[in-house]
DNA sequence: TTGATAGTTAGCTAAATAACTAAGTATAAG
DNA sequence: CTTATACTTAGTTATTTAGCTAACTATCAA
């Protein structure tokens, strides 16, 4: 049962669990744009996907400098099913959808050049 | 997302998960047998199945002195099915499988006698 | 090779939480 | 009515954990 409590302690914390619901509907995201979408510092967001790779929720690609996450393949898991039915709804993930839009359309480059101050892409 | 959260909250204990799979096997459990269960004190036990009960998993009623759990209704839904499907073979809920068997034997006032120390029956 | 950059790891602090004991509530029994 | 009992609530303590900054590793560019 230690992998299940892993796989729920995962998913109990709110920035985890909004980086979970982002990886079903963009299907592959940058640690970059992670940080971008929940607005912690690179560390915060480093150890939050660890937490989700360690329960094997979360698989990730190293690509040159960039680190590329998505959910495993076992993610037509009935869990997974669950999980996307009861958000589906959920008001309060709305403005990261929005957000998630203007950050899938930055490249990853942009979004790291906002990231340390210089101006750049839209919004 | 803060009814699922609750929800991944509540199931990341491994006491409130004990009870959560032994309600998948037993269907309504009294507290004290819960209490037998997880070998815990009174207190305890009952702030966790207050969580559990605050995240709708769980319902209860009271009868006399008594207060029984079992899961909701809607422990048909897709999670239970993914939960029960993952514990189905979690070797370390072997020893919880067997130690319900006895205490389901128990009828609740004997199992209570048992725990404030006076003698009782098998086991 | 040197410097910059993306991400991780280490160390710290503040907040959340699981456990206990003790006090409180509600029901049954004498 | 009084006492015992089943459970809950309050208060305390110890552990876990989410966040930060700073130091580290790995990759790219000049």
């Amino acid at each position: 049962m230690n992998k299940v409590l892993s796989q729920f302690k995962a998913l109990s914390d709110r920035n985890r669990l909004r980086g979970v619901a982002a990886l079903m509907h963009i299907e592959e995201l940058c640690a970059c744009q992670i940080i971008e979408l929940l607005d912690v510092t690179g560390a915060t967001a480093s150890r939050h996907m660890g937490v989700l790779l360690q329960a094997g929720l979360v698989k990730s690609r190293k690509e040159g400098r960039w680190v590329y996450y998505r959910l495993v393949d076992s993610s037509e898991s009935l869990l997974f099913q669950w999980l996307g039915n009861e958000l589906k709804c959920a008001v309060d993930l709305e403005t990261d959808r929005a957000l998630l839009e203007d950050i899938v359309a930055c490249e990853p480059e942009e979004l790291c050049r906002r990231q340390r101050g210089e101006a750049c892409c839209p919004k």
